[in-house]
RNA sequence: GGGCCGGUAGCUCAGUUGGUUAGAGCACACCCUUGAUAAGGGUGGGGUCGAAAGUUCGAGUCUUUCUCGGCCCA
């Protein structure tokens, strides 16, 4: 009979969530009400926040790091679109490039076919068919983590209108001049004739020669270096010929020495790190010689050398660098640098305005540029290199070293670095570099150290190399007049190109007579078509131009770019080079940068350490909402640690919340009322109740503030806090006797289940953006518009919620709750009381702090049956608990030697 | 090897310009409840603030070195 006269919560919505089979439901049901569509509609010409999609490569199923990015993504976008903006996602895809050539190229091989035997344009096909293929794929999988996007209308670095426009924006680096011929070195083969890539090389033993020469000193700081002689050692003493500077270390120790052994170094002063002194002259058999001084590698700066062959015709000088690559492993200390034929050596000279030329051809013989050997193969040179430097006397020893050295994977030949045609964008000849700097100062970073770290990659790097000797990318629209050597310019006949490959693709430049592309003004005859395509940072860096410029739902610059921490040399740096080259600005108001997922000790996933997580078996076993509370509250600043347990403790807070919302739609009945928070009255409201809007006020203050700058983790943790302390810990419990136990339309159930309304209908804006299925699955069961959660906007919460005075106060009695429940608890601790309904609660304040109670009903704040208050003098505040006398009322069981106020017995 | 960033309870995170005994939630333990029930409440135990040295009356906070981890470069 007691049941009957009270009011138990009732609801549809179920305790356990069981996510994994739900969430596909709700997928459904955004496509069956075209959300995306929806969305759209519902924010025609407000204003536009648009993160524009960094596109991940389309190869391979997604892993942590691209679910990370993409929920990301996702929970900024809803946001925005919640505070009311028009917030468009527009998905992208990478698409050309080396690894899926590769993956095209693992399938020949399997099927026994040769890549040289097919033809580039049937070879380009089946690689725009792969990337196809995936690009579907990652679309479901990025759809089931709940991403909301214009899917059906995404952008990719292939279409036509994409290659098309990477042509235009080549053109104008073109038309203004910075786009330059240079050399470069690169990993080549003089058996194929042809550049590979760092994944075609194997390294196996190899036999080389090496030489410890020297270079006399022509001037220095350094007094004494004078008429004295810096040693280096190569294996390959072929490049000494394209030697153009030595390489030191500031850090290391130097010394100068005499030799005193006869031969061609009698008496010769040379120079060479400390630390590798023993090991020289082991080497170069020195037996007798001085040390004379000893100094800091510092002391270097401004020396100048000559060349061994300067009597041979060498007439330029050799000037010494710092470069930190130096160290004492092997060798002298000082290296010899020929940026012809080394990475290091040609990033260290054109840094110091020393370019590489091209030293040596295709089929591996010295060009006219090197005297004295134009002509002889570099395999061949060794001995007379070592000849020569006998005869000049420049030669302290010489010897064989067996080490590891590239080769070719396919011929095995070993392979050699050598300077290539490539083309570049100039940093300087058009204040790129100046143009960049000023708009990352104009970019606003979250995290802030992300501005240092981009900046100081612009301010070093070296000028931008845009060419690749590949087959699957846009071919670069370049050509070189036979006669003149000059690049053609032509505004007209990039512009023809952009608008082929707009109707047909960029595969033609490949196969089609370039007459086509030259139009009627040039002969084909007179001009060499490049066969290189563009690096596909190019690509990607150029998505502002395709994307943002290009569709009427999107602007230009972008409001923000998202993409891990790496992508900070990535696709930041390249998308700043490209707008800021040809728009003077950068395409992006802002750059958000996340850190990368490691396991649960910190450490990266690897296949060996055996510790890598799939999303997919996430999704398996706890579903998508619970990784977006994994994204929400973990700080992207830094490394985002995930492992089994760390995700259990999230589906743990998940349930906190499930039932949080469990409570509010049982007492509510699932009768949610669109109420319009201006009308409601708080002075109306018992305390409590004003307390609580109180609360919910100052909540959406600091909702905003965090959400204004993307701290997400303490956004999510106020919000779980609320749900814990403020409202299952606090408000429902005290809150159950009236909503169970007063008589259905008594005014403090009905004033309660106002404010649980306007909880309820916070709350699950609050955690829609986070939380996008849990909180669809409710709006679906109360709301009567049948749309979705995603289509409404945050509450504005009235200010008039807010109540500072009443707030001191509760704080105050807070407190005084915290001591009762100490007290509660010593007599539950003695086995007097069970339950705190046994007891009774007898407070003494002083005078002053009755203030503070008056009016008060403790008994309701502590869930006792009874409590009484009286003053003492004394300034602390005490409690004391008595066991309730009295009968239990069967309905709401507080105990009372009166018949139940409420229900009579 | 170099550059940058980071290390605070088992976990996720707070800790203002140096200033009492370093906080929160979760997890854990014990107790209560059985009308949010594969729920709910109360109380409590957890920290050499990565390590060492230094500056200071005073360091989680500043400096240096080391260590571990991450990203980028080589």
């Amino acid at each position: 009979m007691s049941k009957s006269q009270i009011n138990l919560p009732k609801t549809a919505f179920s305790m356990k969530a069981n996510l994994p089979i739900r969430e596909p439901k709700i997928l459904e049901l955004w496509k069956n009400i075209n959300l995306y569509d929806q969305l759209r509609k519902s924010r025609k010409g407000e204003e536009k926040f648009i993160l524009h999609d960094g596109p991940p490569y389309a190869n391979g199923n997604i892993h942590m790091g691209t679910a990370l990015n993409k929920i990301l993504k996702d929970i900024i976008v809803k946001f925005h679109q919640m505070d009311g903006k028009d917030s468009v996602y527009v998905p992208g895809w990478d698409c050309h490039g080396l690894p899926i050539e590769w993956k095209i190229e693992e399938q020949y091989k399997k099927n026994k076919k040769n890549k040289n035997e097919i033809p580039i344009v049937e070879f380009r096909k089946e690689c725009r068919a792969f990337a196809e293929k995936w690009i579907d794929i990652h679309k479901d999988q990025f759809k089931r983590l709940g991403v909301v996007g214009d899917w059906e209308n995404y952008y990719s670095t292939m279409s036509y209108d994409a290659e098309a426009q990477i042509v235009r924006e080549l053109g104008k680096f073109l038309k203004e001049g910075s786009l330059y011929r240079g050399f470069k070195p690169v990993l080549w083969s003089t058996v194929e004739k042809t550049a590979l890539a760092d994944a075609e090389v194997e390294y196996q033993d190899h036999k080389s020669d090496t030489i410890y020469a020297s270079f006399s000193v022509k001037s220095s700081n350094i007094k004494d270096l004078t008429n004295s002689d810096v040693i280096i050692w190569t294996t390959t003493p072929w490049t000494i010929p394209a030697n153009k500077a030595l390489a030191y270390n500031e850090s290391l120790d130097y010394i100068l020495i005499e030799i005193n052994d006869d031969g061609n170094f009698k008496d010769k002063k040379i120079v060479l790190a400390e630390a590798l002194l023993e090991s020289v002259i082991n080497d170069c058999s020195i037996k007798n010689f001085k040390n004379l001084k000893k100094f800091k590698g510092k002391d270097f700066k401004g020396t100048i050398c000559s060349h061994p062959f300067f009597d041979l015709g060498y007439k330029y000088d050799i000037p010494m660098l710092q470069a930190q690559f130096v160290t004492t492993e092997q060798g002298t200390g000082i290296v010899h640098c020929a940026p012809s034929h080394g990475p290091d050596d040609f990033n260290l000279c054109l840094n110091n305005g020393i370019k590489a030329i091209e030293t040596v051809d295709g089929d591996g013989k010295y060009t006219k540029n090197v005297s004295l050997f134009e002509g002889i193969h570099i395999f061949k040179a060794n001995p007379i290199v070592i000849e020569k430097l006998k005869e000049q006397k420049k030669l302290l020893s010489n010897g064989e070293l067996v080490h590891s050295y590239p080769h070719s994977w396919r011929s095995k030949a070993p392979l050699v670095h050598r300077a290539t045609p490539q083309w570049f964008i100039s940093m300087e000849s058009h204040k790129l570099r100046d143009k960049a700097l000023k708009a990352i100062d104009d970019t606003t970073f979250y995290p802030s150290k992300g501005k240092e770290r981009l900046k100081s990659m612009i301010e070093t790097r070296p000028d931008w190399c845009v060419s690749r000797q590949r087959v699957w990318g846009v071919p670069l629209p370049i050509f070189v007049n036979k006669k003149t050597n000059k690049i053609l310019v032509d505004e007209k006949v990039f512009d023809n190109i952009a608008k082929i490959y707009e109707k047909e693709g960029s595969d033609c430049w490949f196969s089609d007579n370039p007459q086509k592309f030259l139009g009627d003004k040039y002969k084909s005859e007179d001009f060499e078509k490049l066969s290189d395509i563009v690096e596909v940072w190019f690509d990607s860096g150029s998505t502002h131009s395709f994307v943002l410029e290009k569709r009427d739902d999107l602007k230009w610059p972008a409001s923000m770019y998202l993409e891990g921490s790496d992508q900070h040399r990535g696709w930041f740096h390249s998308s700043l080079l490209e707008s800021c080259g040809t728009r003077g600005k950068a395409p992006f108001e802002s750059i958000l940068s996340h850190g990368f997922v490691v396991d649960g000790k910190g450490l990266k996933m690897s296949k060996s350490l055996g510790n890598v997580m799939a999303p997919e078996d996430i999704l398996k076993k706890y579903g998508a909402d619970i990784l977006r509370i994994w994204v929400a509250s973990s700080n992207y600043a830094e490394d985002l640690r995930i492992d089994y347990s760390i995700l259990d403790q999230h589906s743990e807070s998940y349930r906190k919340i499930r039932n949080t919302f469990r409570y509010l739609l049982g007492n509510l009945n699932d009768n949610f009322e669109d109420l319009k928070l201006d009308d409601i009255k708080p002075d109306e409201l018992p305390e409590l109740e004003q307390f609580m809007l109180h609360k919910i006020y100052c909540l959406n203050r600091d909702f905003k503030n965090y959400f204004k700058i993307y701290d997400f983790h303490n956004l999510y943790k106020e919000l779980l806090n609320f749900c814990t302390v403020d409202l299952s810990a606090f408000y429902f419990d005290i809150r159950k006797d009236t909503l169970y136990c007063d008589s259905f339309n008594s005014k403090k159930r009905k004033s309660s289940l106002v404010v649980l309304n306007i909880i309820l209908d916070a709350l699950l804006r609050w955690f829609a953006p986070i939380l996008s299925f849990t909180t669809e699955e409710i709006y679906q069961l109360i709301s009567k518009k049948k749309k979705s959660i995603h289509l409404e906007n945050f509450l504005e919460i009235p200010k008039k919620f807010e109540n500072l005075e009443l707030n001191k106060r509760w704080i105050e009695l807070l407190k005084i709750r915290d001591l009762c429940n100490l007290s509660i608890e010593e007599k539950r601790a003695s086995k007097e009381i069970g339950s705190s309904l046994e007891a009774t609660i007898l407070l003494k304040v002083n005078k002053e702090k009755l203030k503070i109670t008056e009016g008060i009903d403790f008994s309701e704040l502590c869930i006792t049956s009874s409590a009484e208050t009286q003053i003492n003098d004394s300034d602390k505040i005490e409690v004391q608990t008595i066991k309730a006398q009295g009968n239990k009322c069967p309905v709401c069981w507080k105990i009372s030697k009166e018949p139940c106020s409420r229900h009579g017995t």
